[in-house]
DNA sequence: GCGACAG
DNA sequence: ATCTTGTCGC
């Protein structure tokens, strides 16, 4: 797929808190998908060489069924350090990379990290959203900022994650008896159903087929 | 000023 | 993220 250069890479925090401040507005967290959906997408990122080096990965699988149809690499010198609060700016280069060889154009893509889960409401799933300009959700495995009621032990609970006593996301139980997830909206979809979404691509493990996938690829040998 | 802190 | 073996539990 063809993307877009929307904006140029930072190099300090100032400039990246700039983007994410100027990207935001364009965020929408209302449902804004191409239904029925038929693709669905996981991206991810791994390290070699002491982490100099990015390699991203992308599985698109088929949906409902979540059969692997097309996957990508795609490696690139690792140009920003991990900073909690501006791991899209680390990220995104190399996926972008990764998403540019697919030919499978993905319905929806669900991100390793934050959607507007976030400080600045613009985590890596918004940011990528707002590049490629596909719904995208925020699937993290711990939490960045928020609180939350406790939940429930079984599969499918959730309780809203609160931040400034506003809503910006799900904790997501997405097996009994494992640590939940971390839902948010990315781009272009609503929380409830990005919390639909996620669990139809959690059929057995915590994490959906496609970050499963997407995560081996990527930190495979 | 003191902690917290996606991957 | 990454470095790393065995081990507890369904």
């Amino acid at each position: 797929m063809k993307i877009q250069q929307i904006h140029s890479w930072p190099t300090t925090v100032e400039e990246a808190i700039t983007i994410q401040e100027t990207l935001q507005n364009q965020v929408i967290t209302k449902d804004l998908l191409q239904e029925p959906i038929k693709y669905v997408a996981g991206a991810d990122l791994g390290f070699l060489e002491d982490g100099t080096i990015s390699r991203a990965a992308v599985a698109v699988l088929s949906f409902p069924d979540l059969q692997v149809v097309e996957t990508s690499l795609a490696y690139r010198p690792t140009s920003f350090p991990y900073i909690p609060g501006f791991l899209s700016f680390r990220e995104i280069p190399a996926l972008l990379d990764a998403l540019e060889k697919i030919q499978t154009i993905p319905d929806i893509i669900l991100c390793d990290g934050q959607g507007i889960a976030h400080p600045r409401r613009l985590g890596i799933a918004c940011h990528l959203g707002v590049i490629v300009d596909i719904p995208t959700i925020g699937v993290a495995k711990s939490l960045l900022i928020g609180k939350h009621e406790e939940l429930p032990e079984t599969k499918g609970s959730w309780q809203p994650l609160i931040h400034k006593k506003e809503t910006i996301g799900a904790v997501l139980r997405t097996r009994t008896g494992v640590k939940p997830l971390y839902i948010s909206s990315g781009h272009r979809i609503s929380l409830s159903t990005a919390i639909d979404y996620v669990l139809r691509c959690t059929p057995k493990y915590r994490l959906p087929e496609t970050t499963r996938i997407a995560d081996k690829l990527a930190s495979d040998r």
